[in-house]
DNA sequence: GTCGCTGCAAAGTCTTTGCAGAGAG
DNA sequence: CTCTCTGCAAAGACTTTGCAGCGAC
């Protein structure tokens, strides 16, 4: 890593690779590939930001109008992917759970409480901390989440 | 602080001195003293645990019976203390909004998967990596939550 | 062909709001 | 006294479910 121990990258996976993965998760548990699910996933890959079910919904019918994909597919499809762990959903605040893609390196958030931007970064002397405590406290940590709220760059020169 | 770096320490206030905090808030703001405002402070304050503003209500109707006090008033007392900081909310995996009392020190939430214990630590090297990171992505940092998931000590001993 | 998947609409949850009477200042 | 707060019930917002027809395998 570079001359500092924090890291902005993101995304690790071809979309071939993604789909592959997807399609494998369905055979092995009996489930069908749909065009709907595959636009799901699509959308959510093809997208940077944190999507709500809505949002995504609502890119899906300005994408693929012919579709007329419904909510509760959207809703189905996330619960399914969050289920097998290829999205992470994420609750911040007031509003309801925003989406993305689990095919990312694992990643903290960092908000901005003015803008609602969201950052993502990793930090190595971060994560192993998390490890000791888990071990510390008898936890067998399965994972972890963490989220600085503040004001972005942007927002701050804005504000003056 | 002792021979690691973190640190399970809680409560920082006693509840006199909350209670004074709290009447001081709703003068400074123009509301008013109601006895269901303290009872839901003291309920907050007076439980380990975290609450749904649904938990918090059913906790009162035991408590104080004679109040008769409706889910209303307590999720407009909740949100009067968050605006105003008094209470936190987190919102962990499916389940709707948790609060607490904000009047603990600072300190993140070690969430066990299987039987949804909230162990609560603070850990000095965590929170120093933090301030750095948001310098580093040019954040001006209010605040921030980190949460551990994994599975607690008790429930690995009963999975046995 | 079979059986799961989808869209739609209806049903659930959880949370907020409108209102008239009660109560704090 | 005034004006906010409360409980109740109704309304909203967000999610899930039931069902009949469609479509993957």
């Amino acid at each position: 890593m570079s001359k500092t121990e924090t890291d902005f990258s993101q995304r690790t996976i071809e979309y071939d690779d993604l789909l592959a993965k997807f399609k494998d998760l369905l055979k092995k548990n009996g489930y069908k590939y749909t065009i709907q699910r595959e636009v799901i996933l699509e959308t959510l890959y093809n997208c940077d930001e944190h999507l709500t079910p809505e949002s995504l919904h609502q890119r899906i019918k300005e994408l693929y109008p012919e579709l007329k994909t419904g909510i509760a597919t959207v809703y189905r499809t996330l619960a399914l992917l969050e289920t097998s762990d290829m999205v992470t959903s994420l609750s911040f605040g007031a509003q309801g759970k925003k989406y993305e893609l689990g095919a990312k390196e694992h990643h903290d958030h960092m908000i901005c409480t003015s803008c609602g931007e969201i950052t993502e970064f990793v930090d190595a002397a971060i994560e192993a901390r998390q490890h000791d405590i888990a071990k510390e406290l008898g936890f067998l940590m399965q994972d972890h989440s963490m989220q600085i709220y503040g004001i972005c760059k942007s927002c701050q020169e804005k504000g003056k």
